[in-house]
RNA sequence: CCGCUCGUGGCGCAGUUGGAUAACGCAGCAGAUUCCGAUUCUGAAGAUCGGGGGUUCGAAUCCCUCCGAGCGGGCCA
């Protein structure tokens, strides 16, 4: 990747050490190992575009003070041949370097060179990533915590494709175990309840009590009567489950589809459960990790990290959760073979992370392949107050819900403002809202914006041309070179953030530089008498609106050329 | 009781492997502009970075401790 940020600051790099072999040659500084140091840009333009701490980071190898060193190292320095242009010394020590007009010139031209690929790298070098994500129970709608869950999965999906990953995404869908067996109790009794009278059977505490379970049965009964009263007990609940869990996905996979999310996968756990929950279970007991109590089996997670044993294979010889999860990420890490696997939860499953990595480790998986990512849960706010049922129906707000209410951009770009970790609140009246206000509009309206200036041209005759690098080069206005130094950071912030794992990176970065726009857009006016420098603006703008629909097109979300 | 996550102006938040005067937006105050698309800009004010200790040239960032919030600690998922 021959990214010319990081080619300057390989070069400040190699120069600094250069200045100081030369100083250390005449004498100017003692001659003597020196350690690491950073080149880094200061959040105040006032000390250069970058900055070094070499003389502060060496102060103690060379025994002398900072101060001392950097003047020595600034009065070898030489930088002939660079995009560099000055270097000062300040402050503590610092050497802070400054840019030369060829450099932002160099960012454009950069910036149109690469089209739509600009903003992509091989960071991640092609390393096959499994992102799963929602992994919505079957059992009921998809709630809050799914939809943040897609917005992020997605997104952060694809910031790791942008930068070089090769990204999978995936469902996993719970069709299987103890909750399914619930489900099925559920609709069985909602089924007899249906026909026979509220009383003819109790709904137990923790079975689903919600009103979809009850439409379910409803149907079920509509449709077959009472035929099925009269069955066994786990034949009529089979056939419910067989009729009601299909609907259930179905309308998850609309949802999702509606959300613009398109996975590689739909995994069902029901397919562990033909041969690998077993084998993975065995394989555990060939390891001596697990040992036989009241009937149940038990895995040893206490002589792996874990604070209690967890139970594998329950008294009534249905395996547990854990057991399928273990098998699952197995399957992921080993049987598929991917580099990585990330997983996105709700963060009341945060007691499940150490197990989940203690139990790979045991079966020889190197838990740092997998990444959890705990995701905080959203409060839904209108008009300043916390919203906890849906207007229209009186329950609590599903996901599908939202994507009625609420445009698809507005809720892709939303929930992605904040990283994962953080608790968040959703505003459901700016999430509407066609103004500034609202980050998404604002950020489509740069784009949209910068459109017209060239329709408005275009009508005067005015078309674009190619520009010279000393046309570029007047590009010197601080609005200017603000905003192609922003530019100019979009690749390095797409790694940044697919290593944080935190796409909110994007969306901030997306907004500054509407924002930045913005006000260039308002100190320099395009359309002017010299054309020359006219056709220099036209030729940023170009790279502003391209770099804007890069970015709203990786995070799937409209680029509208008016609105 | 134990464990995990988190505490940054009135509100919402940024702050990368420790770096320079803790950035930005909203509300509010004073003013300018209202010209390519419904704006935008300038200035002032506002923060003991939850409290206290420690590590060092240097801490919002790392360590300890206390306070506060949220969430966990099932043969639930």
């Amino acid at each position: 990747m021959s990214l010319i940020v990081n080619e300057v600051q390989r070069d400040i790099r190699t120069r600094i050490l250069e200045a100081a072999g030369r100083a250390m040659a005449d004498g100017s500084l003692p001659a003597a190992p020196t350690g690491d140091f950073n080149i880094e840009v200061p959040a105040d333009r006032k000390n250069g575009d970058f900055s070094s701490n070499a003389a502060m980071a060496w102060a103690r190898d060379l025994h002398r003070a900072p101060r001392m060193i950097g003047q020595a190292i600034v009065e070898h320095l030489d930088l002939g041949g660079s995009f560099l242009q000055k270097c000062e010394m300040a402050g503590a020590g610092f050497l802070n370097f400054y840019l030369s007009d060829s450099y932002y010139a160099a960012i454009l031209q950069d910036v149109r060179a690469k089209g739509d690929r600009y903003g992509r790298s091989d960071y991640g070098k092609g390393k096959r990533i499994n992102v799963e994500f929602i992994s919505a129970n079957p059992t009921g709608p998809m709630h809050m915590g799914n939809a943040r869950g897609g917005a992020l999965g997605d997104c952060l999906s694809a910031v790791l494709d942008a930068a070089g990953y090769d990204v999978y995404r995936e469902f996993y869908v719970n069709d299987a175990g103890n909750q399914i067996e619930k489900f099925g109790l559920s609709l069985d009794i909602r089924y007899q309840q249906a026909l026979l009278g509220e009383d003819a059977a109790q709904m137990p505490e923790d079975s689903y009590h919600g009103e979809d379970i009850r439409e379910h049965a409803a149907a079920f009964a509509a449709q077959y009567g009472e035929q099925y009263l009269h069955v066994p007990e786990a034949q009529r609940r089979k056939a419910l489950v067989d009729f009601a869990l299909p609907k259930n996905i179905a309308l998850m996979q609309e949802n999702v589809a509606k959300y613009r999310i398109v996975y590689d996968k739909w995994f069902y756990e029901s397919e562990l459960h033909k041969g690998e929950v077993a084998d993975t279970i065995a394989l555990m007991q060939s390891k001596g990790l697990t040992y036989e109590k009241d009937g149940a089996l038990w895995y040893r997670a206490t002589e792996h990290g874990g604070e209690k044993d967890e139970v594998l294979v329950r008294s009534n010889g249905n395996p547990t959760y854990f057991a399928a999860d273990i098998a699952y990420h197995r399957n992921k890490l080993e049987v598929r073979g991917f580099d990585k696997a990330i997983d996105i939860w709700g963060a009341d499953h945060h007691g499940h992370v150490a197990r989940m990595k203690g139990a790979l480790e045991a079966i020889g998986i190197d838990s740092g392949r997998l990444d959890v990512i705990l995701m905080q849960l959203v409060r839904l706010v209108s008009g300043g107050e916390v919203v906890r049922m849906s207007k229209r129906t009186g329950k609590a707000i599903t996901l599908t819900d939202l994507l009625t209410d609420i445009p698809i951009d507005a809720v892709r770009f939303l929930f992605n403002m904040r990283e994962p970790g953080s608790q968040m609140e959703f505003d459901l009246d700016l999430a509407v809202e066609q103004s500034a206000q609202n980050p998404v509009y604002y950020c489509q309206y740069a784009h949209a914006r910068i459109c017209s200036i060239f329709r408005k041209l275009a009508n005067e005759g005015v078309l674009p041309r190619d520009c010279t690098t000393q046309e570029l080069e007047r590009l010197n206005a601080p609005e200017e070179r603000e905003l192609i130094r922003h530019l100019s950071a979009l690749t390095e912030e797409i790694v940044g953030a697919a290593k944080n794992y935190d796409p909110a990176r994007i969306t901030r970065y997306t907004i500054d530089l509407a924002s930045l726009f913005h006000k260039f857009y308002n100190a320099c006016r395009v359309s002017v008498e010299d054309e020359s420098l006219m056709q220099s603006r036209l030729y940023l703008c170009a790279c502003v609106r391209d770099t804007i629909k890069n970015i709203l097109t990786m995070l799937k979300i409209d680029v509208p050329e008016s609105m």
